[in-house]
DNA sequence: TTTAAAGTTGACTCAATTAATCGGATATAT
DNA sequence: ATATATCCGATTAATTGAGTCAACTTTAAA
């Protein structure tokens, strides 16, 4: 039931890149010193992010990426949803899974279900701008190393 | 963010221990065969749940295993916790972790704690007794194959 | 008392997944 | 041109998950 390093890697990579928002395009290589990733692995996670329209590159010398959108439209949800897949314990209740095979009623599975829904309402109602208020009202702005939360 | 086989067989096991409450010692060989489980793996499976306190076991021909408690007293949280590990998205929020070695603010480990949280209600609020009215309530009292749930 | 059923334990294998690393190709400001 | 980027695919190393297996202990019943 653990998140993988796509995941909380990406989610501090999008909180970077919202806190930069507007400022023009902010490079990998900045990003992964700030939050102490590897560059090569998350050019890796970006890739994803960018196909689904959560962040936009500029190629070329002085490029970079940025939000593709402003930080109070895009949720913790569809970031991880994009990285890990859905946030299902099982895969027989996540959204694009289909049913088992089974015609008669399954007594695990509606637990299962409660569980995805209640992760579902977590990770869909914080966005990114919730993110950078927590952030600036409880930290002292330092940007650097989030948290490396293994 | 998945359980593993674990926890799902584990549960599976456990539910059809509560249905065979008061009945005596139920076999493993039994209740792999009902829930389509390796009596192999179940064996491992049983073991941790027998140290936790959850069933206890009768050694011995004719012996087998019995919850050790009234259904309504055992949740699902207990049983899949004891069986996973806390089902915490990040080790840095699990109960038994020393927490981060970083002394300022997190804002993803906000995130990943509310998560969790969230997950903790819905498995601690729902106790074996819940699953089996929530069974004859709602199945045809078809004990076996409740679901493979992969 | 013998036998077979059943629990108990730990080691072991195999496959899949995760987490990166690396090399090279393409694009573009300066 | 050149340095700085994004992009893309292949490869690898480490970890975890899932299951098997063998050996041993306990105990009911013949």
């Amino acid at each position: 039931m653990k998140l993988s390093t796509r995941g909380r890697y990406g989610l501090k990579a999008m909180f970077d890149l919202a806190l930069h928002f507007g400022d023009g395009p902010i490079s990998l290589t900045s990003i992964a010193e700030r939050q102490a990733i590897s560059v090569n692995y998350l050019e890796q996670l970006i890739s994803p992010l960018r196909k689904a329209g959560l962040v936009k590159s500029v190629r070329g010398a002085q490029g970079g990426y940025m939000l593709a959108k402003a930080p109070e439209m895009i949720t913790v949800g569809i970031i991880l949803t994009t990285l890990e897949g859905p946030l299902a314990p099982t895969d027989c209740v996540a959204d694009d899974e289909e049913t088992c095979d089974h015609t008669h009623y399954c007594v695990t599975k509606v637990i299962y279900e409660k569980i995805y829904e209640s992760i579902k309402g977590v990770v869909n109602a914080i966005t990114l701008q919730h993110m950078i208020d927590d952030f600036h009202e409880n930290s002292n702005h330092i940007i650097e190393n989030i948290c490396e939360c293994k």
